[in-house]
DNA sequence: TATTTATATTGCAATATTACGATTAATTAG
DNA sequence: CTAATTAATCGTAATATTGCAATATAAATA
């Protein structure tokens, strides 16, 4: 058998610069209804959260706990140990990031004369 | 075999609200760095493209077809058939929903004021 | 110390995504 | 009409993601 497609499922991701790379990233991070309703939550009640997550939402506790370290690599939220649980808020840097991009896009969009589509 | 579960690997929409599915949708179509570049693309050369994005991207013309595909679909881009091929741009209204997204957040964290974490 | 509470990790089942060769479809050029 | 061009679709290989039961870990409490 040959490995004709070794990298089949995997993105090329060294073809691309860092930055589309970090974007990607953050974007996908946020590409699922449960770390959006996460990142609402966590802007709704104004403070750091500590475990009540799990009640608000659908999801068994392994699952919650694993978008939330998703989130958190992505660079998205931050958690720090607060006794026995922990607590998470928003990590600005990651949507910094995010906005420089939209940004751009909204700049473009409000500037932009023909449309040909 | 029993299929305990059957839902495995699925994404459960059902629970959440439109507003976070639709969210994960557009961010979801963004997590991709060829995507993303697609994107920019379309902003730098400021007009609708015609099939150059193949040359441009270090993918395989179906990849790239497929991602054009996935941005469509999640209301991203627009395209309409120009003679033999198709022409790309911007579709403002998707940008729109994640606009108010993003604007939630950045009032949130100009606002915030302690940060325990 | 033993028990409870809170969260993370492991393991695994199942679907989703990524990528591309081959092919198809549709238009243009000759 | 035929060949060339352009982009979508099909089929398929391979990895990634989602979800949860079971388990592990770590701190608080009795």
């Amino acid at each position: 058998m040959q490995y004709k497609y070794i990298t089949m499922g995997v993105t090329k991701t060294e073809h691309f610069t860092e930055e589309q790379n970090e974007l990607a990233v953050l974007a996908k991070a946020l590409g699922h209804p449960a770390r959006i309703a996460i990142i609402e939550h966590l802007i709704k009640v104004d403070s750091c959260i500590c475990g009540e997550l799990v009640n608000e939402l659908p999801l068994a506790q392994p699952t919650v706990s694993q978008h939330l370290k998703e989130l958190k690599n992505a660079g998205l939220i931050k958690g720090n140990f607060e006794g026995a649980s922990i607590c998470y808020c928003l990590n600005e840097e990651g949507f910094e990031k995010i906005k420089s991009f939209f940004t751009l896009i909204n700049t473009y969009l409000e500037n932009r004369k023909d449309q040909c589509c």
